[in-house]
DNA sequence: TCTGTGAGGTTAATCGTTTAAAAGATTATA
DNA sequence: TATAATCTTTTAAACGATTAACCTCACAGA
């Protein structure tokens, strides 16, 4: 049996489409008895609207497009999720597109080629759904610049940047370092190092830059022996730490920058015999399940995702209702979560 | 600047829009001069054909619902992730639905009612927006049977079973845990214990089927005393492997009904001064990201998800070209992820 | 009685496609 | 030469909503 249509409904209540709209839109005033008619004749067919022809008319889908490129990696289930709540909150649906980038993406600049074009076709093929704007979740900067030259739809980034130019939601790398820092120093250490990221990421450099200025404003410098470059793998975390605490002066405390090179460093630790926290502290950062079930439990720093998503919603919907304002950088501090490493 | 419509592509090439939509689909033979000429006409303006118009003349928006529990869940994004590439290279889009339902969801019986609403809603949000075809992916099996009753759109769940009419592919519980057992089998273990989860959870009773079937079929036995409940979490692993160690005669390989558990376990053990795998072995399920971090690395049993998800998506399209099929049960084995804790 | 006004409803065009059916043009057949 | 057959293209009616513009009627005021 096919789906109910207005024509339905307006038959079996003897008045036209057009009414039959304007009860459900409340676009007019009708009269009590109309209304009630109609009603009941809606509930009688079990009519829904059509969207589809709804969405013609009005040639608006309240749609937004979720382009990620990979739902497997942690932070973009979290960020998805955050931006699908608020969008179904505010009426719009989901179209949601997968690119499956998760292969390691870095010094692939080969493969760039490749990329682009798989970030193209799920450009196009969103626009072709006629999606009311695009939010882009990616795990790494991108410049999406080319992408926008054929763009008269709203985009927003949500976790990566986007160009001077573009929209974007973020978290603070920079203070959430330089926070983290403050934490260890309220706790008594002074000797910090720290195990960055690849050396050129832009999370490994703002997240140093929010280190040493911590430590400056604490009159304490970060001596270069105490910076040690990873791959944010876990055997770069124990490699690096056995490093460490070879130094003729180990730290008192590591800050890992994210919690995999954290679990290594923790092991690497362990198996020299030391004691956590007694000996020696270490952070992370990312908030991984996995940080809560090491031993012991890592201190780390949680990355503001659900925010990030619903910030990301709200911004797309407003640039829909408002196409020409300006756009806006938002950037979201993250918090820490205590636990037993420090 | 508008969307160039098939309008401006028919004046610009000087023929009939319907010259223009044969051309695009190929349904009818032209001539080449015409064809080239439309093409031209085509690629100048930047058409795009507007997916909205023809979906409302098709009555079929080529769009699938998935209506997720909540995709922060682990195994719900691999399988999102599976859906998604095999719903788009078959030309389907996705149109997301999260429920966010991720709250424990035992033993929270007063709060079904919510859930019911809660999905009800998001299913008449999906039929709303004209899918042609719906996949629910929940982690614990409901009966939602309810569900269907106005249900004149293709279903089939993913994960999680359905009732008995419905159609569903999901992962082997008795054989996977059949096929641990033998595993550990023959690395020459023979006193094994588990840790289950709730006692009167599906994968609990089905899993320990398949546990006793494979130690029948090497005759041996499940004393009573190596069977242990926990709640699926981390410290009730190390409770009741606490518990197995104390016993007379302890196992020499413990088989957790979930990595968490299993984790506990581990901790567990080593607390007590036993080397893993020299004095006992331990292994897990489902393959977390944990799994690979601990100390040592875990062996567990890995959920097929991507093909969970490309099943599922598979199934949905061939209901769709085929209504009154009948429906159709998948059952697809895990596999055993082999690593350093046995 | 006539005009003006507002309330309550309707008419019909429109959004951008698809697709039967019709029409026109060209070639083949008798 | 007339007719049939074939090939190419067009006409126009859908699909199911929204909405500006119009219509009708009742009643108020002059």
């Amino acid at each position: 049996m096919p789906m109910a249509t207005m024509r339905d409904v307006a038959e079996l209540a003897g008045v036209s489409t057009a009414t039959v709209s304007h009860v459900i839109n409340g676009s007019k005033k009708l009269s009590p008895e109309t209304t009630e008619r109609v009603l009941r004749a809606i509930s009688q067919v079990n009519y829904t609207p059509n969207t589809v022809a709804k969405s013609l008319r009005m040639g608006q889908t309240f749609t937004i497009g979720v382009l990620v490129e990979d739902i497997r990696g942690l932070p973009v289930a979290a960020i998805v999720s955050g931006i699908s709540e608020t969008l179904s909150k505010a009426g719009y649906k989901t179209i949601f597109h997968d690119l499956h980038l998760l292969e390691k993406l870095y010094n692939q600049y080969e493969q760039i080629g490749t990329y682009r074009e798989r970030i193209n076709e799920g450009v196009l093929l969103l626009k072709s759904s006629n999606v009311d704007g695009i939010i882009y979740v990616a795990m790494h900067d991108r410049h999406l610049d080319y992408l926008l030259d054929p763009m008269d739809t709203p985009l927003v980034y949500a976790y990566s940047h986007g160009t001077e130019n573009d929209t974007y939601v973020t978290y603070s790398n920079k203070d959430s370092a330089a926070d983290m820092i403050r934490y260890l120093l309220s706790k008594g250490h002074e000797r910090i190092a720290v195990i960055a990221g690849h050396p050129h990421s832009y999370p490994t450099g703002q997240r140093l830059l929010g280190i040493q200025m911590a430590m400056q404003q604490a009159a304490l410098t970060l001596p270069p022996e105490y910076i040690r470059y990873g791959d944010w793998e876990y055997e770069s975390g124990k490699t690096q730490t056995k490093a460490l605490l070879e130094l003729p002066s180990p730290p008192t405390a590591i800050f890992a920058m994210n919690d995999l090179m954290a679990a290594g460093s923790l092991s690497a630790i362990q198996t020299m015999g030391l004691q956590i926290p007694k000996d020696i502290a270490i952070v992370g950062f990312d908030n991984r399940e996995i940080a809560s079930y090491l031993q012991p439990p890592l201190t780390t720093v949680a990355l503001p995702t659900p925010a990030i998503g619903a910030k990301a919603a709200l911004h797309i919907i407003d640039m829909i209702s408002n196409p020409y304002a300006h756009p806006v950088r938002e950037i979201i501090p993250c918090s820490i979560i205590e636990r037993d490493s420090v």
